[in-house]
DNA sequence: ATTAATTGTGTCAAGAATACACCATAGATT
DNA sequence: AATCTATGGTGTATTCTTGACACAATTAAT
């Protein structure tokens, strides 16, 4: 058999953005490092691919550390490859665009990583080139969402369109027309009414709706368009 | 200084997809391999990321080694990193999608290369998972094109709408309507009218338009709505 | 009962997309 | 030089979608 020349044999990691929604506002999992290198300082959380390791399983194990959850919405975002990207060592890595259920995370796991929520507004400086990673998946969210039904993986399974719409005025940090947000939510077919009602409210109890998955699967690649109008293409 | 442990340090390969357009098909360019591993079998033009080389940088030389071109449309598709795609030795690849001007690369390289011009619905097998990710250029191609206005990329600097849209037809393998799509394009604001006209055509001569660069810029990332109907999401 | 906060739904007007028809130009044919 | 044919350029009516906006219903607190 083949076997290649010995050179340019390089470390591959792997970093994973996580976004979580806490019905306000859009949150990352960051975890303040103890342990080296850039010990005390904020980054992703991350790893190395291992020799035997399919790409997208180490993706799914990394993630699975820290928060607990198999199966999450993990998508691959972009490899990120200077040379110098990584003061120790040439290390290219693969980031991970991951979104969860906030309420579903073990919080034990989240803890003895040193992780904690944070809002997209407060986030601290973090190390290497892990704050053009979180500017990136930011965009990829705002884009990605505008066409796709990604936003339900960050609700939990029953949810309001009042969330709906406010977990979307975070994504765009623009309010929206109510009206508007509900005729074309409903229009899309995606949304199963479940009868039941939100008791959390204080006053009207919005009604609790789920995805129909049968759907969500079939349409998921077609497209949507919760773009808020400013970010479309205009003559001018 | 820290430095990670002596482990999992992996062969980083690149591959390039070039999509070509010749004013009746889109078109791969391939090459039959002259060289081991895999010798007399067509694959995608690829290498090996060197180790003191941007990972963007690599992709550049790959392609200039094999089109003489540079400044052409690059971006990273996607990694594909199961264990076992390359017999010979674990290797993850980070496959590129590039468009380029046809007839502006230099046949020569691509002579020297054993490469060629190859219509999609032509394409032979290809080695490892080659095939898997033209099959992902392709769907990344209809989509991207359908939001975004890279089309230019694969036509020469002055075009005909006629062109344009041939162009289109390609890419969705479906008839366009020839007046929607005219007004649709102008509508755009992106191109400008250079006041000549294309002498090859036998009949009426059509105008020749050039890219308002820099409309261009700013507007690439808005959205555009090139995508044929039957693609889009329908409420049904 | 009234109030305040929130949810649910209807309508109208403007804009965009689609289907479709007619005219213009240029070279070839007679 | 008249006309035929292939292709390019533009206009319009209809339908669908979007965005702006108003009013009624529900619930708990007062």
């Amino acid at each position: 058999m083949y076997s290649y020349p010995l050179s340019s044999r390089i470390l591959l990691a792997i970093d994973c953005i996580i976004f979580g929604f806490d019905g306000k506002d859009i949150k990352l999992l960051l975890i303040k490092r103890n342990f080296d290198p850039e010990k005390g300082n904020w980054s992703l959380m991350g790893g190395f691919l291992k020799e035997e390791e399919d790409l997208e399983a180490g993706a799914g194990r990394i993630l699975y550390d820290l928060t607990g959850l198999k199966n999450v919405y993990v998508e691959q975002l972009e490899v990120f490859g200077k040379v110098s990207r990584d003061p120790a060592e040439r290390t290219v890595s693969v980031v991970f665009f991951a979104l969860i259920q906030i309420d579903e995370h073990d919080a034990e796991a989240v803890k003895s990583h040193n992780a904690a929520w944070i809002s997209l507004d407060k986030r601290p400086k973090l190390i290497f080139d892990h704050d053009q990673m979180v500017d990136r998946a930011i965009e990829h969210l705002r884009y990605k969402a505008a066409l796709h039904p990604i936003g339900f993986e960050l609700l939990p399974g029953n949810f309001t369109i009042p969330q709906l719409q406010k977990l979307y005025e975070a994504i765009y940090s623009t309010p929206l027309d109510r009206r508007n947000f509900s005729r074309k939510l409903l229009s899309t077919g995606l949304l199963i009414d479940t009868g039941y009602k939100n008791t959390n409210s204080a006053t009207k109890k919005a009604a609790l709706y789920k995805l129909d998955t049968l759907r969500y699967k079939e349409k998921f690649h077609a497209f949507w368009n919760f773009m808020p109008d400013a970010m479309k293409m205009k003559q001018t």
